[in-house]
DNA sequence: ATCATCAGGCGCATTACCTCA
DNA sequence: GCTGAGGTAATGCGCCTGATG
């Protein structure tokens, strides 16, 4: 379609547009009409940058000087990088928060599993320091526990230690969590000791990072691949 | 082949003007 | 009618690139 230049390339607009280079209070600026705009925008959506020939085309076509076209699409391109970033900075902000509640939720997990394993290290040393049973662990530490069964805990005429454990959906692969609680036995405990003796101290720092490599790590990994879907942002 | 110069185009910041609440 | 804000066409400047001598 052709449009009637008359509106727009006047002798005025002529005298401003790509032909004088300097400055007038009577540059007549005129916006561009609807159907204008319509054919521009149409076209800057198939290609950003206009060949030269395009140009020519597409001025004649509209009724402007080719340097008018040139100076939209430069405007044009302008506005559309300025709307993108825009766009990537609101994406930016929604993933960060995304991400900030996610480390919340970890730490309060973490904290979880701290407490869970100072309880169960407290527990564990008790008959070690009563000498009740396993004398071969009491050589391990010196133990500087309480002598009050804590909450949880029960033994039977046999020996065993019953730790019933506050059920979470956090707890370690490495402990049961049946819901009669966790059974101990006293036979083997110290290799269990070796386990619980990893408790990070009570800030939440680990205590080394070679303690750490001997978890499992395939089982923890499972365990957490649900958490590690967020990275993708784009599912 | 290398260098200097020039023209044209682009990005970016800014200005000038128009429109509207 | 005046005014300030927002949108947009146009300008100015610096930079890059390709052509030419």
């Amino acid at each position: 379609m052709m449009f009637d230049g008359g509106d727009n390339y006047t002798q005025e607009m002529m005298s401003v547009t790509g032909i004088s280079t300097t400055k007038t209070k009577n540059n007549n600026k005129r916006r561009f009409s609807d159907e204008q705009i319509k054919s521009l925008e149409l076209m800057f959506e198939s290609e950003t940058r206009l060949e030269p020939g395009k140009k020519l085309e597409v001025a004649k076509e509209l009724g402007l000087h080719p340097r008018q076209v040139a100076i939209w699409f430069q405007n044009k391109r302008a506005r559309w990088k300025s709307k993108q970033l825009e766009q990537d900075y609101s994406i930016l902000q929604a993933n960060y928060n995304i991400l900030a509640s996610k480390l919340e939720s970890l730490k309060k997990e973490k904290q979880g599993l701290v407490i869970q394993l100072q309880k169960l290290n407290h527990l564990l040393k008790k008959p070690e320091e009563e000498g009740q049973c396993c004398e071969q662990v009491t050589s391990m530490n010196s133990i500087d526990g309480e002598s009050d069964q804590g909450e949880g805990v029960k033994s039977d005429s046999e020996g065993h230690l019953s730790l019933s454990m506050e059920r979470s959906e956090h707890a370690l692969g490495g402990v049961s969590d049946d819901d009669s609680g966790t059974k101990i036995d006293c036979f083997g405990l110290e290799e269990k000791l070796n386990f619980i003796s990893m408790a990070e101290p009570a800030d939440g720092s680990l205590t080394s990072s070679e303690e750490w490599q001997s978890f499992d790590s395939d089982a923890l990994f499972d365990r957490y691949s649900s958490v590690y879907e967020w990275w993708d942002f784009r599912s």
